[in-house]
DNA sequence: CTATAATATGAATAATTGTTCACATTGTCT
DNA sequence: AGACAATGTGAACAATTATTCATATTATAG
């Protein structure tokens, strides 16, 4: 893994080649969801965005290549959000459920997509370094932001702000992933959007527990 | 993905051979953690184990039945650790927060081990459907049996208790691996210990709080 | 000690799949 | 229309790697 070049290696330029790598993309999202990245071939993307798999390799250099174009997009869409949602968590007018409300209906919109793929994404190590590493800057970096504004809010106790958002920042993003990927009935999902809401509540309001160690 | 035959082939006799089996799992086990699946080769495992390709496939038929042993010896030493700690958990002589400090460290403790290789049994879609549904029942075993657990205690707040357990066994089963995969130093791993031991304590004292759906 | 079964070997084979390239088609510009 | 560039094609190629099997070695039994 990990090679490199992830922008298309020729630019398309009429408007028939830009319809082209749409179609990969949109092809490589499908058929990554659908059989994770091993055995989402080539030979199966190009074939499901109704191109030849020369025409693939004519704005990709390599499998890998497609792979980090759609993770390159969802870092981009997640990071769009996140500044978003933190304005909201910034804002003291709402109160802070409904505010947690509101970042996890979005956060499960975001992923309730293709779930198989967002798996890929995070869980297997298939991104190249690189990229991998901007992702690591980008959550240490909304960890830093989500501190900032939970020191802000007079609603949430004191603590250590670091290891505060770091822990509401991965309980977000796991159970949201996971009441999606668990494909759990529709009430489920619904039960569980309000429990994560509930947990982090707590979490965030209780006093101040004991700390041994 | 998902072939077959989890079980070696021919079966070891001598102890000669028992050995050698044994030598190809430990070195799955590290070349699996190391380097992943698609790139932890066949030859790979076979030259770490200091045996010859052809007997790697006197015991296993095929690549994926190495993982899939693997995944059941794993399996089967988590069932065991959790049917330990459900006794713990049960028991309500230890204070609940001391009995969930020792939930978290033999957990964090079963996988600081060889991380990688959980990574790949847990999140990547390898394992055959078959193993997949047995550990899924193994989890809701799990989960009901907590369920049942925290009903008794009288340090645990009223509440749904099927929802109740599935945010805390998922919550214990994430923060562990993340902490132990990120790799953080011992420091932060320490504290991250302590702090989801009181997320937990929060979530299962708090008073019940509102509900809008 | 010999016969037979168990085990070990690794070069050869088979299969899969990523990638290239010589050629065909389509668009654009004058 | 003619010329040149952009784009599309897919059979052929290359590389990797799982798997087999004929053969050699080692253990056990009679």
């Amino acid at each position: 893994m990990a090679k490199s070049g992830a922008q298309p290696l020729k630019q398309p330029l009429q408007q028939r080649s830009r319809l082209t790598v749409q179609a990969i993309l949109k092809a490589a999202i499908h058929i990554f969801d659908e059989f994770g990245y091993a055995a989402g071939t080539t030979a199966r993307i190009a074939s499901r965005a109704g191109v030849s798999i020369g025409s693939l390799y004519q704005y990709y250099p390599n499998k890998d290549a497609i792979l980090t174009a759609l993770a390159e997009q969802h870092l981009a869409e997640g990071l769009a959000l996140s500044v978003q949602l933190l304005e909201t968590l910034r804002a003291s007018e709402q109160s802070l459920e409904s505010t947690l409300h509101d970042i996890v209906g979005h956060m499960i919109r975001l992923h309730e997509h293709n779930p198989g793929l967002h798996r890929l994404l995070y869980e297997e190590g298939l991104l190249p370094a690189a990229l991998r590493q901007t992702a690591k800057q980008a959550e240490q970096f909304l960890i830093a932001e989500v501190g900032r504004c939970l020191a802000l809010r007079s609603d949430v106790r004191q603590a250590d702000r670091q290891i505060q958002a770091y822990f509401v920042v991965h309980a977000i993003e796991h159970f949201t992933h996971r009441l999606v990927i668990d494909q759990a009935p529709a009430e489920f999902l619904q039960r569980g959007k309000g429990e994560l809401v509930d947990m982090l509540l707590c979490y965030l309001q209780a006093g101040t527990t004991s700390r041994s160690t």
